[in-house]
DNA sequence: CCCGGTGCTTGATCTGGATCAAATGGCAAA
DNA sequence: TTTGCCATTTGATCCAGATCAAGCACCGGG
């Protein structure tokens, strides 16, 4: 049976030591903002532009307001609220959905540490989605005012807030062809696989994950009812591609679950 | 038997005389810019901010940089194709759709005259997507350099291509909500209120439209397959909900459709 | 420790939409 | 006008996933 080592990591959070590689300048500590300087947070790569300058580093600093906690189950935000800021996520783990008139739900993502949320809101002031910790969280509040006035005079900023957009566009696309044309069995794996690989560029192993959400919320995202999500689960776990204790997955052949979602012609 | 009139019209462009209503100051025409000025185009009021100043209005007039007629049939960019512009329709009407690299498709959305396609390709420098003229068609090129650059002198077009992306996101929203959990005469039912909603908003009939699209494109927009998509199309008419006579659509029961995508609770 | 609630699994059955198949109708090219 | 090609409609059948139902496992609180 499985028994899944090292299960006290929290997904939201950076693994240790194993931030991403990329190449970080030596910047000089601002003791006095430390609090909630961008300049010296880990996930720095994660949220903001790469190869920024001292003096660059120096006004995104000033981008981040606050930070708010944000319990376990409650929301970050809702559904008609007035939209001022995005949210950067510290740490914790979010989903958003969307409801409509009468009750039906959809999740409509997952979002983990390093990762923007309240995009949806710029477009008419109001968020029209609700964001829910699904574990204990923090996150940074960027007064987006602010932001498009420091894209002003900070180019990389600007292309970045667009880069983040776009990015969010092609994720949605992405989605809508798993909802548009995928089997369930493809669409279980196709989750599977971009959580990881998520995960995985925030330093976690790239076969072993802890779900922070129910069946319930995997079946709402990818379109299917929890009891397919449960069963599929089960079948994964005979053909021996995963192994499932409650929420903590191994992931035994990646590739497999990649042949499920892009089947290959045979030769 | 249902027998269009005025059929003629095209979607993509915009009825006589009927143009969204906003204040529109008038403006002196630049007549050595003529051919590409959005200051004298009819649907600025669609691609463009509202309530620039004179001077912000020649700035903006720099951002045509020329236009492009596409036929029917022909891509007006594909997947992996190097992104440099945005386009704005002028006429015609789009598709754009993704495909895994197994051979299927999916649709991600229809345009008409008016909204801007292109933004897909902004994350990573190439497009993802294609982008298909469903009739024949004319679009401008604006260089996102240049939009990023003029961003910065005109804040309302900074402010304006961050509600846009937003937009395109909400949008996306709505369409993961309707592939996630409705029903095919829901799907069908949303996509026709949705579509003539938009033609309205460019001064057609609120109740008769021309679709642009085949079945099957219809089908694989909604998550269904193109014989669903004509049984569904016979059982509206059945119900009287719809006159359907090939690709001239009229809505009979508006509130009908409204009530199928959104049913009321019974007092 | 027990207890109650929530989340998960599994079985049995049902059904909406997919699939397979065939016929029809409109349109463009010859 | 005829011919051929699509797009569309319609019928018959099938099946993946939904629904209904029962039981189990874990977890937090007393």
């Amino acid at each position: 049976m499985f028994n899944p080592v090292n299960a006290e990591l929290r997904n939201g959070e950076l693994g240790q030591g194993q931030a991403p590689t990329a190449v970080t300048p030596i910047v000089p500590l601002n003791a006095s903002a430390i609090k909630v300087a961008c300049s010296s947070c880990n996930l720095r790569e994660l949220c903001m532009p790469l190869g920024l300058s001292h003096e660059e580093l120096d006004r995104i600093d000033g981008l981040v307001a606050s930070r708010r906690k944000v319990k376990r189950g409650a929301s970050l935000f809702r559904n008609g609220d007035k939209f001022t800021n995005l949210f950067a996520i510290r740490t914790g783990f979010f989903k958003t959905c969307i409801a409509s008139e009468d009750g039906r739900d959809q999740v409509t993502g997952f979002q983990m540490a390093g990762e923007i949320i309240g995009l949806d809101g710029i477009v008419n002031d109001h968020h029209t989605c609700d964001a829910v910790a699904l574990e204990d969280a923090e996150v940074c509040l960027m007064p987006f005012d602010r932001i498009e006035e420091l894209s002003i005079e900070v180019h990389a900023l600007q292309r970045h807030v667009h880069k983040i957009m776009s990015r969010e566009i092609v994720r949605e696309h992405g989605v809508m062809l798993l909802l548009g044309s995928m089997r369930a069995e493809e669409r279980l794996a196709a989750f599977l696989l971009n959580l990881v690989q998520r995960l995985h560029a925030r330093g976690f192993s790239q076969s072993e994950l802890v779900l922070r959400m129910t069946r319930e919320e995997i079946g709402s995202y990818l379109g299917l009812k929890l009891e397919t999500v449960s069963r599929t689960f089960s079948k994964f776990v005979e053909d021996g591609i995963v192994e499932v204790k409650q929420r903590h997955i191994r992931l035994v052949d990646t590739d497999a679950l990649k042949e499920i979602v892009n089947p290959k012609v045979c030769s």
